[in-house]
DNA sequence: CATTTTTCGTTGCGAATGCAACGATGTCAA
DNA sequence: TTGACATCGTTGCATTCGCAACGAAAAATG
């Protein structure tokens, strides 16, 4: 006979449940940006961090989403074709990207934010006094890059 | 002048830092199943939740895990011609399939938990006090399968 | 300086992905 | 019973993905 399996809580086991619920929530999401706006997720990220952070180069926001470069690449290569940002070189580093938001691109965010601001409402709504317990677990697990 | 962008707070959106979240922590997963076993993360659902679920068909791993049917479908056709388990049609509804782990599929998760289990007490260790409220935050977002 | 090493962004490529369509089976109602 | 409809798992197909390799540029080394 085979020995017992070792105990195992799957429903606990956190890399699975971030999977299973980014999942879920990335995908609910991703339907509405892409029937409303024809944007897909990467290219809703690359939008928001132009808009919402320092982030200006590929590199910065490969590291700042954890989006692979080439994945980041090209929803931003998408994006330039839409009109929606601007490529220029970078004079002080000629390798380095300066990307910025068309007239265009600022009115998109000004677009998708509501939307994505409705969403995480309605997620804190149904979390009531769970948030800030999950944003600092969330905040722990962020903060190192190379867990 | 352009219209100011809505307020909007990038580092506390959910849908945001779930998929960061997800990918890191699957990432570092993934490299080390595919690496000492060949197994991607998609295959190393089905043998978990087989061997400690109750899950039997396709359909039941696809509800439990929130993967697409034909994801789940195609991790398990790998899975079968690797060994690791078998297909029976299900003669009470001949539309399911009842899959079981062979001895070898047993054998090869035994091996698979303890990395799972480390890497999930490493992951306690730095959350420290917060897993308890970690938690308590993903079940309530798992209550709905339709957020 | 010259040379080696590192970094940035792009691209080629094979693999994985999601969606729709399909055949087979089961369910339900007329 | 029969015909319409729903469900299960597979497959075809176009798209997306991640990885490695690349050229161009900068930094580090000597």
């Amino acid at each position: 006979m085979s020995r017992p399996l070792p105990e195992f809580d799957l429903d606990r086991y956190l890399p699975y449940r971030f999977a299973v619920i980014a999942t879920r929530l990335s995908t609910e999401l991703a339907a509405q940006y892409r029937e409303k706006y024809g944007i897909s997720i990467a290219e809703w990220r690359v939008l928001v961090n132009l808009a919402y952070s320092d982030s200006t180069s590929v590199r910065d926001i490969e590291k700042r989403v954890s989006m692979e470069k080439s994945k980041v690449s090209r929803a931003v290569s998408r994006l330039e074709d839409a009109g929606y940002l601007t490529k220029a070189i970078d004079d002080n580093d000629r390798r380095l990207l300066q990307l910025e938001l068309t007239e265009s691109g600022t009115g998109l965010v000004r677009d998708l934010i509501p939307l994505a601001q409705a969403y995480q409402d309605e997620l804190e709504a149904k979390l009531h006094a769970k948030v800030p317990g999950l944003q600092a677990a969330l905040d722990e697990l962020m903060k190192d890059t190379d867990i």
